[in-house]
RNA sequence: GGGCGCGUAGCUCAGUUGGUUAGAGCGCUACGUUGACAUCGUAGAGGUCAGAGGUUCGAGUCCUCUCGCGCCCA
């Protein structure tokens, strides 16, 4: 069987058939039972859902496969693992999908009527809606699929009922007419944090408004005050000036503010302006809220197009002028002249005509973030509208305090203090969207008696009149404010199911930084508030993946890499390892989507390496029976016991990495005991004993441990690379007489023996490994090719010499090392020198006519003249009486014993120097 | 404007609570195909830890400032 493997890995011959059989046997799968009978302590993740739409990129790759790591985990410690997948409905963007499809058409979605549409949309979504998830079976993650969620099915639309309900009937929810982010392409709402700022280079025109003749006077003192932005006009009218970024909104004016206290102004308000080309009169009023020291210290005030101005307005009772349509066109309420243009056209018509009256005071260029919606950017308008609000604050307070007091906790840590600042900051949430796809908002509005009706079930007739005459309203829902249930809607609540008793809360959210607020934050929130306690309480952000240039990925910049086409190339395991390995917690991952090869090469060459390792064990191992290793403890070899010891180590420091999500560190780890320990080391020195050349004891010793530490191996690594390590521990033949785990993916978590470290083994191990790259160094030093055995003397530390009775074929392979002597350099021979670290052991290759005398005496001098540096400044710390006396006991110890070496070291390669120097 | 980060080898990144000689992968150089693996092996070169000051017996790590870069919120 083990013979027939391929001395390369082909990930897919191996991936889907492995992938299909842990899915049909039910493995990603749990029953609630299983925790709410057999007491087994649940873990529990809730998939960040994906946009019904989407396709898989590296994001999701990246952020799932993290999800799986800790999954794979903690099922594999034996907790109930529930990895609850699914996808939200995506009210915007599958909207604006299926619009532009009918487009393609000819038809838009009001040509359809509103049940057609959405019918066509769910028509959509039912043929594409779970092409990510299929694409997540692809990576490996091993989602319990029997509870795919998605934020419309009827359980969560009852979910979202029930909540607004509440909410409305606790006050939380009320509708009112404010300024909100209208998006004129999408001709929907927007939340604040829907409206995403982008920097861009704008203008900041400033404008003169005349003063209305009895404020001349005034005006005429202000200007002497130093007032600058009091001018007069060549007509002799006197004018302020304000500054705006965009003027078309001039025509929206219904004031002047400045700050009350700002004496330049004073006289001035109440003062009449005439608005420039409206034939308007504004008047000034004082509101605490304008910043004097900004601009002139004068701003005009657009309360339908600006929340500040709208708040200015409300406070001073001015009127709002709605100026533009929905689609952002200027309306009937300005001059003919401007209607119907689209607000760009218009700033241009408006300030050309503000030219021509010697009104435009100067233009400058100005750098301002200007908010566009997060689906389309398209520029958003702020905008007054009959909007439906969450008020935050009340949701927001708990949330904060889950923070603070370490019931959540963040990684890593710094997203804690950007959660906490949001909370500090909330603002109300608008929830309204003007969309056809979604949640319809569960309110009626009885034509007859004007009531409103709130309620779960549609109504029949208003309770207040009797009448049957009832129009729901046109709204949907922002789809956040279903995934923010997600938690709790997917496991049947409002129902108080067994599933939510059983996972409910959960335990660890994976996602991208990108949504903390637009969904963490509030899962937090309405988790408190509606199951009474947090969702989850360790939040990890992943870092965003980048081209080689640094720049995000993006379908836009076309610099995307797609995780299929990786799988495809090079597997599954590789896209994983690759990620995992690439950097900490949170940090950013550069990927050159220019050469995907290079990108990827470390998890593929990974993965192969494993493969190949293993593909040799099976070959290695034979056919024959398998003993326990406890029945092997006897013939155990320096190298058994060492490679034992380090399974320990790395067991521990696997389960610790993964504890503190350090899965990096874990990647790292892993790597180099497989590649480094296992591989390069053990391996080698296991290859005679597995041939029988050790006799049959140590054979089996060694077919024993090997099986041990694979099998060890394999199940560490199994959460990173789980496709490769199944496919390999499934070949692995197993110690007689002991259970056998069913498959690797349920096979249990490494837990560290202690009675298998031994410090004593991975000393002399160390010491060993130590000698065998002194000679490999010596032996490249000089050139001397691998074909070419070279004599070796040796003597000194007895711990060594005691190792190398044993170990003495292996040095003589590893370092291909001819004769051995354990004696020290005679005088006059000439050859190759060096001192182990440990100082008491030389190491000596006699190669007289393959030595170069000088250039040895070169290198040892350099080598002196390095070590007598690090002595020096380890001198100077030990006569410090400052050190000596505050530093703690162990480190001095540690100094001594080092100075103690560095001078050992270094008076052994005096001497030999000294017989080189005599022997010229 | 407010806040949060980052700057360590040519590149991408590690570096828990300050403790000796700062690590890895990729890339680079040299040699190598002896039966697991050239997606490999062996050896090697390469860093004044952005700069300045401070705290400390001791700083890549803590504090302050400067410079450069990024992100979030207004």
């Amino acid at each position: 069987m083990s013979r027939d493997l391929a001395p390369r890995l082909d990930p897919r011959a191996i991936e889907p058939p492995l992938y299909r059989e842990w899915l049909e046997r039910g493995w990603f799968h749990v029953p609630a039972s299983t925790v709410l009978e057999d007491g087994r302590d649940p873990y529990v993740i809730v998939i960040p859902p994906p946009n019904v739409t989407a396709v898989l990129h590296m994001g999701h790759g990246l952020n799932n496969t993290i999800q799986d790591v800790l999954i794979r985990w903690r099922r594999m410690q034996g907790r109930a693992a529930e990895w609850l997948p699914g996808t939200d409905h995506a009210g915007i963007a599958t909207q604006n999908v299926v619009e532009r499809q009918l487009a393609e058409e000819g038809k838009t979605r009001d040509d359809l009527g509103r049940d057609v549409f959405v019918e066509h949309v769910w028509e959509f979504v039912n043929e594409t809606g779970d092409t990510i998830l299929k694409q997540l079976e692809s990576i490996g993650a091993s989602c319990d699929w029997e509870r795919t969620a998605f934020t419309l099915d009827p359980g969560l639309s009852r979910a979202v009922r029930e909540v607004f309900v509440r909410l409305y009937e606790k006050g939380l929810i009320y509708r009112g007419e404010y300024i909100i982010n209208w998006c004129p392409r999408c001709l929907t709402a927007l939340s604040n944090e829907e409206a995403e700022a982008d920097e861009s280079e704008g203008r900041l025109w400033r404008i003169r408004y005349p003063l209305a003749e009895v404020a001349w006077g005034a005006a005429q003192r202000a200007a002497e005050n130093g007032a600058v932005a009091i001018t007069r006009l060549p007509s002799g009218a006197w004018t302020l000036s304000v500054a705006t970024t965009r003027p078309e909104t001039m025509l929206g004016d219904s004031g002047v503010a400045v700050h009350p206290d700002d004496d330049r102004y004073r006289e001035l308000v109440g003062a009449e302006v005439q608005l420039p080309l409206t034939g308007r009169t504004i008047p000034v009023v004082a509101d605490a809220q304008v910043d004097p020291t900004f601009g002139s210290g004068m701003v005009k005030v657009t309360p339908a197009h600006d929340p500040n101005d709208f708040e200015i307005a409300s406070r001073a009772g001015l009127p709002h002028f709605n100026v533009m349509t929905p689609e952002a066109r200027m309306s009937d309420a300005v001059p003919e002249a401007f209607r119907g243009m689209d607000r760009f056209e218009a700033r241009k018509a408006v300030v050309a005509a503000l030219e021509d009256q010697g009104l435009l005071a100067g233009i400058h260029a100005h750098t301002h973030a200007v908010p566009c919606c997060y689906r389309c950017q398209t520029v958003v308008e702020p905008r007054l509208s009959k909007q439906w609000f969450v008020k935050m604050k009340p949701l927001a307070e708990p949330a904060l305090a889950a923070s603070r007091d370490g019931t959540v906790t963040f990684t890593p840590e710094r997203w804690r203090k950007v959660y906490e600042h949001w909370l500090d900051n909330i603002r109300d949430w608008c929830i309204s969207r003007q969309l056809w796809w979604g949640h319809r908002i569960p309110v009626w509005y009885c034509t007859g008696c004007g009531e409103t009706i709130v309620a779960r079930d549609n109504p029949a007739a208003c309770p207040k009149c009797g009448s049957d005459a009832l129009d729901q309203d046109p709204d949907v829902l922002d789809t956040w404010f279903s995934s923010w249930l997600w938690p709790f809607s997917t496991f049947g609540w409002p129902d108080e199911t067994d599933d939510l008793k059983a996972f409910y809360p959960g335990h660890t959210l994976v996602t991208a930084p990108e949504i903390l607020f637009f969904w963490v934050a509030r899962m937090i929130m309405s988790g408190i508030e509606f199951m009474g306690e947090v969702p989850f309480t360790q939040v990890y952000l992943t870092g965003t993946v980048r081209d080689a240039q640094g720049r995000k990925m993006s379908k836009s910049l076309g610099n995307g890499i797609d995780p299929l086409e990786v799988v495809k190339n090079f597997g599954a395991d590789a896209m994983r390892f690759t990620v995992v390995s690439g950097g900490s917690a949170g940090t950013d991952i550069q990927l050159d989507h220019e050469d995907v090869e290079a990108a990827f090469a470390p998890g593929r060459n990974f993965a192969n390496k494993l493969w190949n390792a293993g593909r040799f064990t099976l070959m290695s191992l034979g056919e024959g029976p398998i003993h326990p290793l406890a029945e092997t403890r006897d013939n155990l070899e320096l190298e058994d016991r060492w490679i034992l010891s380090r399974l320990q180590g790395a067991s521990a420091g696997t389960t610790a990495d993964f504890e503190s999500f350090r899965l990096h560190e874990a990647a790292d780890r892993l790597y180099h005991f497989f590649w480094g320990d296992i591989a390069d080391w053990y391996l080698e020195l296991v290859k005679p004993r597995l041939k029988g050349d050790a006799g049959e004891a140590s054979r089996e010793a060694a077919r024993s441990v090997l099986v041990t530490v694979f099998d060890g191996v394999s199940r560490l690594l199994h959460p990173i690379v789980p496709f490769v390590t199944e496919s390999l521990w499934r070949q692995l033949p197993w110690p007689e007489g002991m259970p056998r785990p069913e498959a690797l993916i349920i096979s249990p978590w490494p837990v560290a023996d202690p009675a298998l470290l031994d410090l004593d083994a991975e000393a002399r191990m160390a010491a060993f490994q130590e000698l065998v790259a002194t000679v490999r160094s010596l032996r490249k030093e000089y050139g001397i090719g691998e074909g070419q055995l070279v004599p070796l003397a040796i003597a000194g530390d007895d711990g060594l010499m005691d190792t190398l009775e044993t170990q003495r074929g292996a040095l003589v392979r590893l370092a291909r090392v001819g004769e051995l002597r354990f004696e020290r350099a005679a005088p006059g021979t000439v050859g190759a020198h060096a001192v182990l670290q440990g100082g008491s052991t030389e190491v000596f290759l006699p190669l007289e006519g393959v030595i170069d005398v000088g250039r040895e005496r070169e290198r040892l001098r350099g080598e002196i003249t390095r070590l007598v540096g690090q002595l020096t400044g380890s001198s100077e710390r030990l006569t410090n009486d400052q050190f000596m006396s505050r530093a703690p006991a162990e480190v001095v110890a540690k100094e001594r014993e080092r100075s103690t070496n560095l001078a050992e070291r270094i008076s052994k390669l005096r001497d030999k120097l000294a017989l080189l120097e005599g022997g010229e």
